[in-house]
DNA sequence: CATAACACATAAAATCTCCTTATGCATAGT
DNA sequence: ACTATGCATAAGGAGATTTTATGTGTTATG
């Protein structure tokens, strides 16, 4: 490192100076004036010690020195253009998506296959993790997190609202003679009792009961688990109808109520950093997810 | 062509980010401040489209994209680093010096050698030719000339004066019974009477000849051919006593008078590009020669 | 747990680099 | 000789880069 180097801004002036063996050439190239070039020939000469051409008549040629560092800096100039090549193929076809497991599991793993379809010079790859993602400390292009929406300088687009509702299996249901009102789930195992929306929708539904407590907290990265002790006729869960449609329609799962309860806002949100929302491959991922979300509405 | 660089400046910035994993010691090893450093990266990521750190607590550290191009980027300066010490050697260890034809032969020639043993560092070129060197348009780093020292921007030592006195072989002195008096040379072919040294020499011993024309401009370029002539026998010839110190202490010349004829202020000069007098390998030639030319004078 | 230490981000202001304009000079070609 | 071409140079200014000063978040420590 004990080498330092001259003005790199000279080094582009002198590599295409060395290359066109004439100054007013170089600066035709370089978008500069020819005047602009003499004064950086002259600021890296200066600065290396020793000319590096020779002025004849109607043209430049190298030095010695000159000639020897030539190809070397032009070499150099190759690599750092082939870096900037090699990083924007990787930031332009290279999405990189974080998400809870439980839209990656019930929502995402079905349809992401549509999009590498759509988009076959896009290389994606999933990350599931469970914490908020800072876009400033993890290398992700987008996010896919639930809460409120309210998050600094991303942006936000509601995916999926939190509603919950109660559901089970028809054979457990039938166990009991059907479910005809909120209070005969009681009489029914509930999957993870301490989910705190069990206490809300009960409420919501006009049923006391001590039994619901807890913090507040989602417990939506275990909604799979749920369903599937649900389907196993185990007991009731309170679930997102919308991650279970296909359950409801293949009727492994009932839903005996329409109620659901909500928390105003909250849901699955796509996210990401409001500065890079031109990005095209963000562009286009946000606009398929959309678009498929919207198909999912409407399939009710 | 056609990929545009980001600004060359942060690249050297990222380099030394990327090898240490903090902006802080980057600014360090470059001498700058911290902002200046995270001001440079966040240029450079808004032109590469694309975040190359990831902010981490007490570091930072590359993302994917910025893991690519890391490596090819350090080469690329590495490379240039390569360059510049290269030229540094070049520029160092090689001397070129281009000389009047008489100098070297009649002086350097025998010397350069001890040079060569002094500085076993430095390659030395030698090149004879005529005209005036130009340092801007040719590539040397000395030059010996003729002249009166007067040039623009260089800077001139005065070796040896020109300055003149006939000589002929003493058998042909002999031949007419010695050379007595200056006007017994015109019993004997001249070298070259058109030379015109010949008329100003006569002229200032007072003797009146009508046969000394042609214009002033120096032979020196020749005198190595006339004086092979004069040794030969074949006439007088009018010779810088500096260069023929050797064939006078061996007497196969002789120089009858002791008066000279010289034009003041001529003669061979030492010149170099002024603004390169500080330069190692032009002090050193420098010195050696001006010492040789002293030893040279005292030897008399 | 509070506090100090550390690392990066950001805003404003000061520099300083680099470019352009305008011009001069030398050479080559007509 | 005259014109065109190409580089050098000076002056001026626009813009980039750096510094200073300060803020925020994290880790380490008592």
């Amino acid at each position: 490192m004990a080498v330092k180097l001259p003005p790199l801004s000279s080094l582009r002036v002198f590599e295409a100076a060395a290359r066109h063996g004439s100054f007013t050439r170089a600066s035709e190239e370089l978008g500069m004036t020819q005047a602009a070039v003499s004064y950086q020939m002259k600021i890296l000469e200066e600065r290396v010690g020793t000319p590096l051409f020779l002025r004849r008549p109607r043209q430049v040629v190298l030095t010695e020195t000159g000639q020897r560092i030539a190809p070397i800096i032009t070499e150099a100039f190759e690599l750092l253009r082939a870096a900037f090549v090699m990083a924007e193929d990787t930031s332009h076809n290279f999405l990189s998506i974080t998400t809870v497991t439980t839209f990656a599991t019930n929502f995402l793993a079905e349809r992401i296959g549509s999009f590498q379809i759509l988009h076959d010079d896009i290389a994606v790859r999933l990350d599931t993790s469970m914490s908020l993602v800072d876009f400033t400390r993890e290398d992700c292009d987008l996010g896919i997190r639930s809460g409120d929406g309210q998050w600094q300088g991303v942006e936000a687009h509601l995916l999926i609202p939190a509603i919950f509702s109660p559901m089970l299996s028809p054979d457990l249901a039938q166990s009991i003679g059907g479910i005809k009102k909120p209070s005969d789930l009681l009489k029914l195992p509930l999957i993870d009792a301490s989910d705190p929306w069990w206490k809300l929708w009960f409420d919501s539904m006009g049923v006391q009961s001590k039994e619901f407590h807890g913090n507040k907290r989602s417990r939506m990265g275990i909604q799979m688990l749920e369903a599937r002790a649900a389907e196993a006729g185990q007991g009731v869960a309170i679930l997102t109808p919308d991650f279970y449609r296909d359950a409801l329609r293949r009727g492994s799962l009932v839903q005996p109520f329409n109620e659901i309860c909500c928390d105003e806002g909250r849901g699955y949100w796509l996210v990401y950093p409001k500065a890079r929302r031109n990005i095209p491959k963000i562009k286009k991922f946000r606009d398929w997810l959309l678009n498929e979300v919207q198909k999912h509405a409407c399939s009710l």
